[in-house]
RNA sequence: GGGCGCUUAGCUCAGCUGGUUCAGAGCGUCUGCCUUACAAGCAGAGGGUCGGGGGUUCGAAUCCCUCAGCGCCCACCA
C-alpha cells in the first residue's frame, strides 16, 4: 500500500470526489421501486452569496439526503434560486443608479432587459459555491422560480385563486415603500425604535362663541392670550396635516367634553374638521386629542370608515408632498415635517414638542420609513386556506421539530389577514390581468386570463367588445409577491401544477424534510401547506426542521456591517469541507442559534485528521495467515461489535427525533475513544510485527462500517478512505453503500470490558501520580477475583506483566478501586506512606458521610414504605457498597499503619 | 400590550413524563509525555449546593408559585 501523508489535506481530495460523483451522475434521481426520500432546497435568492445560515441549512439538508440514500431511499434533492423579486430589483437599481441610469428612464422591456442581464451574472453562484460544501443535489433539475416552468405555474394559480373567489382587487390599506415605490406585505415590515419628537399641535375652535360656558370639572380648556379656545393634539407627524379631515376624542374622557359638537380648524392649513368621538383614542395619551388622517395610517382609516371621513392622499409615489396639499407640495415627508415645525412655531401654533421614543416600520429591503397608503392592490383571501391548514400541524401529520412552533403557527393562523400579492416592481411574474374601457360605462373594467389572447377572447365575449384589439387591452404594471411562486416550490419542482399527476408528483410529494428557518414560518412554511392542500390534495412535507440563526461566538448575529460573518469558502479552504460542515453541526440543536466559533471547524479537522491517520496505522499492517488471533483480539472484536450496533441504534433514536448534532457526537466519540483509542490499541500488534488474517478483516469491517456513518456527515474524507478499503469498480461509492443496521450485541461482554477499561485506566492514573514510565512493566494485584478472560486485556493496555486474585493486601502497594474491588500495584520504590494514610482517611471520612445519608433514608419508615420496591432495593445494594468500599479503605490503613 | 422560550462545569449544551446512566457530554483548563497512526496527538486530573426564594413530596435540576435576568415572535398608541 502506499505511502500517505501524517495530515489529511482536504483540498487534495474534495474536488476530486464531487467530480466523480458528478461524473457518475450519483444524485441523479429518478422515480422507482424504491420509497423515495424528498427534499427541496429553500431556494436562496438568485443573486446571493453563500453566508453561515446557508451553510447550516444546507449541510443538514445534505446529511439527511446523504443518510436517506444509504438506507436504500430514492433520495433527491432539488436545488434552485428564488428570484427574489423586490430584493432583485432593488440590487438592479442600484446597480443601474451606479451608471447614472434611472429606473424611470427605462422601459419595462429595458429594464428587464438588465435584470435578467445581472442574474445570468450573478445567478447561481451561491450553487456552484454549494458544491464545494458538498452538497449532493440532482442538479440536472436545477430550477428558478422565473423560468417557464413556474411561470406558467404561478399564472394559472392566479387565475384559478381568482376564479374560484380567492384573489381579489381592492382598496386597501398597504404598506408603501416609497424608494421602491411599491406595496409590501405586512411581513414585509419590521418596527425599529427611533427617537423622534411628539409635537403639540394648536387646533383652534372654528365655531368658538364669545362667552363660553366655564369649564366643568376635570375639563381642560386651552386658551390663547386673545381669549381664544384651542384643543392640543400630539402628534408625531405634524407633516400630514394636510391631509386632517377630523379631529377624534374619547366620549368619556372628561378633559375634553367641552370639544364636542365642535368644529376645529387645522393649524396653518386653515381647514376646519369635525371633532368626531370614538373609544378607540386613549385618554391618557398626549392630550386625549387625536388627529385623524385617514390617507396615512391604518387606524385613521378605520376610524375614516366608521365616520364616513373624507380621504385626502396627500404624499406622490415617492413620499414627497402631491398636488392635493395645497402646500409644501414637492417637499420630501421629512423636509416637510422640519419645515411644518418651524412654520407652525412660528404662527404660534406649536404648543410644545417632547423627545419621544417611538416604534417606525421599516422595509425590510429598503430600510425606509413605510408610509400607509391607501391603494389598490391584489389579495389572497386567507381565511380559507387557514382553515385547512391548521389542523395538519396540529395533528403532527406535518412535524415541526423542534415542537415549540405549532404554536407560533397557530398563533399566526388564528389572526391571519388577507395576503397583499401585488408589487409594484417588474422583475417578478407579472400580475395577469387586463384592463380595459367599458365602451357602455366608460369605467375601466378588467379581465384576468393565463394570457393576452385568452383574456382577448374573454373580453370580446362581452357585450359591445366584439372588435376589441390587443391593443385595447393593458396588462396590470405589477408584478406578484415573490412568495406567491415559492409557496407552490414542493409542487411546481414536480410539474404538479401545469401537469397535475403526473407520475413524477405523485412518486416525490409529499417531500419528507424541509429544512428552513423559523424566520420565514408565515412567509413560506405556512403558505406552503396552503398551496400543498389546495392544489395537490397532500401535505407538502412530512417534517420541517427548523434551524436556528447563526451568531457569533458573543451571540451576536452574523451581519455584514458587523463584519463578523466568515466567509464560507474561505473557511471550507482552510478546514476542509469535512471538517466545517462538522463545525457547524457540532454547534446546531434544532431550534436554537448556533453559536458559530471557528474552533468547531477546528475541531471538525482534527477529526478529520484522526480518522485518516486510525486508517494510516491500519494501513501499516501487514497480515501473516499463518498467526492465530490471540485471545485479546477476540475479545477486542467481539467487544467492540457491541459497541458498533449500539451506536448505530443509538443514531437511529436520534435521527428519529431530528437530533442531528447529537448523532454526530455519538459517532465522533466512538470513533475516537472506542474505536481509536481502544479498539486499536488492543488488537495493534507490535511494532512491525504482522497481524492475524481474522482481526485485519474485522478491523478493516469495522473500519468500513464507521465510515459508512461518518458519511452524511463527512462525505469527501469518508469517500477517499473507502476506496482503500476494497477494490471497487469504476462508479461505485460508498454514497449508496448501506448504512450499518443494528444488530443485537453481548452485554455482557460490554460491561466485562467496561470493567477492563476501568483498571486500566486506575492502573495509568498510578502511572501519571507516581510517575512510572508506560514501558516499565507492572505486576497488579486483585483483592477478589475479575474474570479471566480480560487478563490478556489488561496486561496488554495497561503494561501488567502479572496478575494475580485473590492477593492479600500490600502496604507498600498503590491501590485504586473500581466499584467494591480494590486493585494494588507493587511498588519498588517506596510509597509515601503519610500521604497514602490521609488520602484513606479522607475516602473514608467521605464514605462514612454517604453511608450515613443512606441509612437516614432507609430509616424513614415513609420512605421505605412509599418508594417503589426497586428504589429501595438500589439503596440497600448501594449502602452494602460502601460498606465494603468503607471495610477495605480500613484493612489497607490498618496495613499501612503496620 | 399578547404569546413562546431560556437561565445546569470557564464556554456551548444534554438531562426536566420526579428515585444508581443524577449531577453528564464536547470544547477549553491543569499535569506528565515528541511512547514508530495521529502534538491537528497520547495518558491522567480539576471543575457545578442545576439563576434567587418559597411550596408540593418520603424524595426536586426535574412538578407548582414567585422574584430577577436574558432572548424570540406577534400587535403597534397618535
Amino acid at each position: 500500500m502506499k505511502e500517505l501523508a501524517t495530515v489529511y489535506n482536504p483540498a487534495e481530495v474534495e474536488d476530486k470526489w464531487y467530480g466523480y460523483w458528478m461524473e457518475h451522475k450519483l444524485f441523479r434521481s429518478v422515480p422507482d421501486a424504491r420509497q423515495p426520500y424528498t427534499i427541496v432546497i429553500p431556494p436562496p435568492n438568485v443573486t446571493g452569496v453563500l453566508h453561515m445560515g446557508h451553510m447550516l441549512n444546507n449541510t443538514i439538508q445534505d446529511i439527511l439526503v446523504r443518510r436517506a440514500r444509504m438506507l436504500g431511499m430514492n433520495a433527491l434533492w432539488v436545488p434552485g434560486t428564488d428570484h427574489a423579486s423586490i430584493s432583485t430589483e432593488t440590487k438592479v437599481i442600484a446597480k443601474l443608479a451606479s451608471e447614472g441610469i434611472k429606473k424611470t428612464d427605462l422601459t419595462r422591456e429595458q429594464f428587464l432587459e438588465h435584470a435578467w442581464k445581472w442574474t445570468r451574472k450573478h445567478g447561481g453562484i451561491i450553487l456552484t459555491q454549494l458544491r464545494k460544501l458538498g452538497a449532493s443535489c440532482d442538479w440536472d433539475r436545477t430550477a428558478f422560480t422565473m423560468d417557464e416552468a413556474r411561470s406558467r405555474a404561478v399564472v394559472k394559480v392566479f387565475c384559478d385563486l381568482y376564479d374560484k373567489g380567492l384573489i381579489y382587487r381592492g382598496l386597501r390599506m398597504v404598506n408603501w415603500d416609497p424608494v421602491n415605490l411599491t406595496a409590501i406585505s405586512d411581513d414585509e415590515v419590521f418596527f425599529e425604535q427611533e427617537q423622534s419628537k411628539l409635537y403639540y399641535l394648536r387646533y383652534y375652535l372654528a365655531d368658538d362663541c364669545a362667552n363660553p360656558v366655564p369649564a366643568a370639572e376635570g375639563e381642560v380648556i386651552h386658551t390663547d392670550e386673545n381669549g381664544r379656545r384651542y384643543a392640543v393634539v400630539a402628534t408625531t407627524r405634524p407633516e400630514t396635516i394636510m391631509g386632517d379631515t377630523a379631529m377624534c376624542i374619547n366620549p368619556k374622557d372628561p378633559k375634553n367634553t367641552w370639544l364636542k359638537g365642535h368644529k376645529v380648524i387645522v393649524p396653518l392649513v386653515d381647514r376646519v374638521i369635525p371633532v368626531i368621538e370614538d373609544r378607540y383614542v386613549d385618554i391618557e395619551f398626549g392630550t386625549g386629542c387625536l388627529k385623524v388622517t385617514p390617507a396615512h395610517d391604518k387606524n385613521d382609516n378605520m376610524l375614516g370608515k366608521k365616520h364616513n371621513l373624507e380621504t385626502i392622499d396627500i404624499f406622490n409615489d415617492d413620499a414627497t408632498v402631491a398636488e392635493c396639499a395645497g402646500m409644501y407640495v414637492g417637499m420630501d415627508r421629512f423636509d416637510c415635517r422640519k419645515a411644518i415645525a418651524e412654520d407652525l412655531a412660528k404662527a404660534g401654533l406649536l404648543e410644545k414638542v417632547e423627545d419621544y421614543t417611538n416604534n417606525v416600520g421599516l422595509s425590510e429591503r429598503t430600510k425606509t420609513p413605510v408610509e400607509p397608503r391607501l391603494s389598490l392592490q391584489w389579495f389572497v383571501n386567507m381565511k380559507h386556506f387557514a382553515e385547512t391548514s391548521l389542523k395538519p400541524v396540529m395533528d403532527d401529520v406535518i412535524r415541526f421539530v423542534p415542537e415549540k412552533y405549532k404554536t407560533t403557527y397557530r398563533n399566526w393562523l388564528e389572526n391571519i389577514q388577507d395576503w397583499c400579492i401585488s408589487r409594484q416592481l417588474w422583475w417578478g411574474h407579472r400580475i395577469p390581468a387586463y384592463y380595459y374601457t367599458d365602451p357602455a360605462s366608460g369605467e375601466e373594467k378588467f379581465v384576468v386570463a393565463e394570457s393576452a389572447e385568452k383574456a382577448l377572447d374573454k373580453v370580446r365575449a362581452l357585450p359591445g367588445c366584439e372588435n376589441f384589439t390587443p391593443a385595447d387591452l393593458r396588462q396590470d404594471e405589477g408584478a406578484l409577491d415573490t412568495w406567491f411562486s415559492s409557496w407552490l416550490w414542493p409542487i411546481t419542482l414536480f410539474d404538479g401544477i401545469n401537469n397535475p399527476g403526473n407520475p413524477e408528483i405523485n412518486y416525490y410529494y409529499p417531500t419528507a424534510t424541509l429544512v428552513t428557518g423559523p424566520d420565514i414560518i408565515f412567509f413560506w412554511v405556512a403558505r406552503m401547506i396552503m398551496a400543498g392542500y389546495e392544489y395537490v390534495g397532500k401535505e407538502p412535507f412530512k417534517n420541517v426542521y427548523f434551524t436556528g440563526i447563526v451568531r457569533d461566538n458573543l451571540g451576536r448575529k452574523m451581519s455584514k456591517s458587523l463584519g463578523n460573518s466568515p466567509d464560507p469558502l474561505e473557511l471550507i479552504a482552510r478546514f476542509g469541507a469535512d471538517g466545517v460542515r462538522m463545525g457547524m453541526m457540532l454547534a446546531a440543536p434544532a431550534g436554537n442559534d448556533i453559536m458559530f466559533d471557528e474552533r468547531l471547524c477546528e475541531q471538525g479537522r482534527n477529526f478529520c485528521n484522526k480518522i485518516w491517520n486510525a486508517f494510516r496505522l491500519i494501513n501499516t499492517w501487514t497480515v501473516d495467515d499463518s498467526i492465530a488471533m490471540p485471545e485479546v483480539n477476540r475479545i477486542a472484536i467481539e467487544w467492540f461489535r457491541g459497541r458498533l450496533n449500539a451506536t448505530v441504534a443509538e443514531v437511529n433514536d436520534l435521527f428519529d427525533k431530528f437530533r442531528i448534532n447529537e448523532a454526530l457526537m455519538c459517532v465522533y466519540r466512538l470513533f475516537w475513544d472506542e474505536f481509536s483509542s481502544w479498539y486499536l490499541e488492543m488488537v495493534k500488534p507490535a511494532y512491525g510485527a504482522p497481524i492475524d488474517a481474522a482481526t485485519m478483516k474485522a478491523t478493516t469491517e469495522f473500519f468500513d462500517s464507521l465510515l459508512r456513518m461518518l458519511h452524511p456527515f463527512m462525505p469527501f474524507i469518508t469517500e477517499e478512505l473507502w476506496q482503500h478499503l476494497a477494490a471497487r469498480a469504476e462508479g461505485e461509492s460508498i454514497m449508496y453503500a448501506p448504512m450499518p443496521a443494528a444488530d443485537e450485541y453481548d452485554r455482557d461482554l460490554d460491561s466485562t470490558v467496561a470493567l477492563a477499561k476501568e483498571i486500566i485506566s486506575g492502573v495509568r492514573a498510578i502511572r501519571a501520580k507516581k510517575n512510572i514510565p508506560a514501558k516499565e512493566a507492572l505486576p497488579l494485584n486483585v483483592i477478589g477475583t475479575i474474570p479471566a478472560s480480560i487478563h490478556p486485556l489488561v496486561k496488554k493496555l495497561a503494561n501488567i506483566s502479572d496478575i494475580e486474585m485473590e492477593s492479600k493486601k500490600d502496604a507498600a502497594a498503590a491501590t485504586f478501586m473500581v466499584g467494591t474491588l480494590e486493585f494494588n500495584v507493587p511498588l519498588t520504590s517506596s510509597i509515601d506512606v503519610d500521604a497514602e494514610i490521609a488520602r484513606l482517611k479522607k475516602d473514608i471520612a467521605y464514605l462514612e458521610g454517604f453511608k450515613a445519608s443512606i441509612e437516614k433514608k432507609l430509616s424513614n419508615e415513609r420512605f421505605v414504605n412509599n418508594a417503589p420496591a426497586a428504589v429501595v432495593e438500589a439503596e440497600r445494594k448501594k449502602l452494602a457498597d460502601t460498606m465494603a468500599k468503607l471495610a477495605a479503605n480500613h484493612a489497607s490503613l490498618d496495613a499501612l499503619k503496620g
